[in-house]
DNA sequence: ATCGGTTTTGACAACGGTTTTCACTTTCCT
DNA sequence: AGGAAAGTGAAAACCGTTGTCAAAACCGAT
């Protein structure tokens, strides 16, 4: 597969702190004088995501927002509000209580989702 | 204040266990012979979701769906991908653990969503 | 009841992010 | 080279949601 393309939303994506939209990315692209198109994006993202080489989430208002993220394993994120900067967190703690609290209901095959949004120490000392 | 719309479209909300998209709760009540139009069930949504009285996330594919919550705490989902079914969760060992994740990174003013997908047991049956 | 005004409502249009379509190009394989 | 298969991008279609605006319901004061 050609894929010159899918690494360049791939690298766009790696030398960026933290999550961007589709729309973002073709514009970055774009702005670095690529003749990419906004279709070529979406599908490229599209198919990053579905091998598992970057998250997604949803904003409030509903736009998926991509990251590339550092470790395969799974993980959260934490993610500063005001100027975006996201760390990857995991750890049992949160595993174990949702699978616990599913079994106490009776609830197979589980998956969840947890992202913590707050402001970073530098946005809060502003 | 007491507009029999948003009254209405409480009591649609009221009456079912899962989650429901703006659409679905338009569809229920044309059902029932009622004249509500697209426009004000979505203002209504937003004024309860606004007031506390519903939750609102969002699907996979950013629809936002919305439930009537039985306790005003801070709780968060347990959700039957098949049938829909929900229960409420809540428990300090999230909290707690957002909390302390966030003040490691030096992350101030924290908010979190948590969400759990399962199939029920009812379900799982099959 | 009736008048003024405010508020609520709903058909319709507009919007924005995403997906599909389709014709064209590029790549891959032999 | 040569033909099939995959990739690409402009524009159109899609769909949930929000804005517009005129008509309708509401309400307090006559």
């Amino acid at each position: 597969m050609t894929t010159t393309r899918r690494n360049a939303v791939r690298e766009a994506l790696a030398g960026c702190e933290g999550f961007r939209s589709a729309q973002d990315i073709y514009a970055d692209l774009r702005a670095d004088g690529s003749k990419i198109g906004l279709t070529t994006v979406y599908r490229a993202l599209q198919a990053l995501s579905d091998s598992g080489e970057v998250d997604v989430l949803r904003t409030d208002d509903g736009e998926a927002v991509y990251r590339a993220c550092r470790t395969e394993e799974h993980h959260h994120h934490l993610v500063c509000r005001a100027c975006g900067r996201t760390v990857e967190v995991g750890g049992p703690a949160v595993e174990k209580w949702a699978d616990a609290i599913a079994a106490e209901h009776g609830f197979v095959n589980i998956t969840h989702t947890v992202e913590v949004f707050g402001t970073c120490g530098d946005c809060a000392e502003g």
